[in-house]
DNA sequence: GCGCTAGATGTGACCGCTAACGTGCCGCCG
DNA sequence: CGGCGGCACGTTAGCGGTCACATCTAGCGC
């Protein structure tokens, strides 16, 4: 800076003016400021910046490490709007699911100077352990979060289930069944309730969920346990990729879909549609949840306001061939 | 810093000293330091560390905007590898894929102070932007580069479109049809290429190959066109999802899998073993590859050694239930 | 012609830390 | 017993910017 400064005949104050865009600066100094700073090859160094300002222009990103479907895209969304904002995204990824180490990223994430944190936190623990982190820093959960003292950016996942039961309920089939995902992952846990309390409203019996860690694999097995009870109908599995082994389960005991047994999914994972048959499913939009994490994180920031929160993002029913009438001759 | 000092009563060199871990320091002296330090609540700035040494303990990382599967688990496999080392990322993803927004995503990178840098760039035009970026950054190319000038980490595609076509042919098919991805993926390129050159070496003729957008929805539209062909009995498609395509479309069609016809893709995403039938594909390795990209790049920036490359990750054939000896009567 | 004001530019200080060197002390050796 | 080297610690000077303020110039009204 002080080269360029030299250069042009000026004081350096004068090219951090230029950088900065003051209009306290003539258009002929300017140029020359320009030129010089071209032909040195300047770059204003950031890091020096954010030391004297104490902003960064960097938002930190704790995520539970994988690759779920889920927190990846809801990471893309969360680059994505970041990105537009004129913010850079620095992501510290979690191997464990303690509160130590939920605490320990955000830390490390603050010592790095972000000027704000999301955390991606589907589970329960996760979520219980941002109460319980390093204070001072503007913070938003996402995904899921504690019922309070953390702003929270999720997807309405009850009301999603409800649809995605009321989907079937509303086709004539008696009950639903439910395949569950692990209960430390909140998300499961309200498309659990959203299922059982529809079948309530409804006067329908709430059959004992089973529960899956998510993958096909998990999926196939407990399809394969229901597939042998031919009393089930309807089944309302708690994401895609489980219902892709239910899917493949059925198929595997002769049980045909939609005509013996219906099937909703959730998430709507770009494969879901090309499923055999393609798949009912609930769709969640990432994008949108990170978009909107983003700005209510840069909303927190500016205003300083630490329990602002934000609607939910509604999630939308996606009817395809999995699901039909029931109309099995019984 | 100063305030810990004070209270330590030594200097603010002293409370360094401790940070870093000096062995010249009095494990008394280093208990009173430690001591104030918890009792101030202190955290070292590291922002302010990063000017002083020039060093940040960030890696940046250019990915295009996207979803698909390989770019995103290798990012995640990035994330883990540094993290192992000790360094954060910084995610800068591209939007256009000119070669000005690669040079662009680079460069504010770099500005950004980040210590080295991996460019996820599958695209042809992405690669080539490399030989066009700022240059003094130590600087890695993953999953695809351009062929010298940017040390490269990539998996053997042609090896694994070799392998792919080979096992075809192996069970007895006359010929292998191919549906490549779009022909500005390098990938895409790679494994049209291996798939050609095995089949001129084994004397078979090649069809002409089909093209699509990684997209199930285009492997679908494709594979119908195919399904009308009573010649095609082998199909190699070059990725998964396109393979989910092919084969719902080869459902609707009547035409039975592997029976009439047999299908090996390429990625082994998680579905790939639950799809009807379990799909016969080629298993790449990203975490492998994602954690190599930063041993190398680390290498590159202890070394100073700007042209070290590394070996091809090799990819592996998982074979499943979607291929199958050629048994038509025809 | 003079004083005043607003705009353009320059001058330190400082952000929080580390590198390089300086200083006092002690123990060891010849 | 003097000198020398190593250890523990302190002092000073930046890293590359921005902030607050001082200074200088030109334009304006009277």
């Amino acid at each position: 800076m002080t080269d360029v400064a030299r250069l042009a005949g000026v004081s350096h104050q004068t090219v951090s003016r230029v950088i900065n865009g003051s209009p306290h600066v003539r258009p002929q100094t300017r140029e020359r400021v320009l030129k010089a700073m071209l032909e040195l090859g300047y770059r204003p160094n950031s890091v020096a910046r954010a030391l004297v300002t104490g902003r960064s222009n960097t938002l930190g990103v704790v995520s539970f490490d994988t690759t779920l479907y889920g927190p990846a895209s809801t990471l893309f969304g969360i680059e994505r709007a970041a990105h537009e904002a004129g913010y850079f995204i620095i992501v510290a990824s979690l191997r464990a699911l303690d509160r130590s180490s939920v605490a320990d990223a955000v830390e490390r994430l603050r010592r790095h100077g972000v000027d704000g944190i999301l955390v991606i936190a589907p589970q329960v623990e996760a979520a219980d352990a941002l109460l319980h982190a390093p204070g001072d820093a503007p913070l938003v959960a996402v995904e899921a979060g504690p019922d309070r003292g953390v702003p929270v950016v999720a997807v309405d996942q009850i009301g999603g289930a409800a649809s995605a039961t009321r989907h079937l309920l509303d086709l004539g089939h008696g009950t639903v069944w439910h395949i569950a995902g692990p209960p430390d992952f909140l998300e499961a846990r309200q498309r659990l309730e959203g299922w059982r309390t529809t079948l309530e409203t409804a006067g329908a019996e709430a059959p004992r969920p089973l529960t899956g860690d998510w993958s096909p694999r998990a999926g196939y097995d407990l399809g394969r346990r229901l597939s042998r009870n031919h009393d089930v109908t309807a089944v309302f599995v708690a994401n895609d990729q489980m219902a892709l082994g239910v899917l493949r389960a059925m198929h595997e005991s002769g049980r045909r879909i939609p005509d013996d047994l219906s099937i909703v999914g959730f998430d709507d994972i770009p494969e879901a549609r090309y499923f055999l048959p393609p798949l009912t499913t609930v769709r969640q939009d990432f994008d949108e949840l990170g978009s909107r994490s983003v700005h209510l994180l840069l909303r927190i920031m500016s205003d300083g306001d630490r329990l602002l929160s934000s609607p939910h993002v509604e999630p939308e029913l996606i009817v395809r061939a999995s699901t039909s009438v029931m109309h099995r001759a019984r």
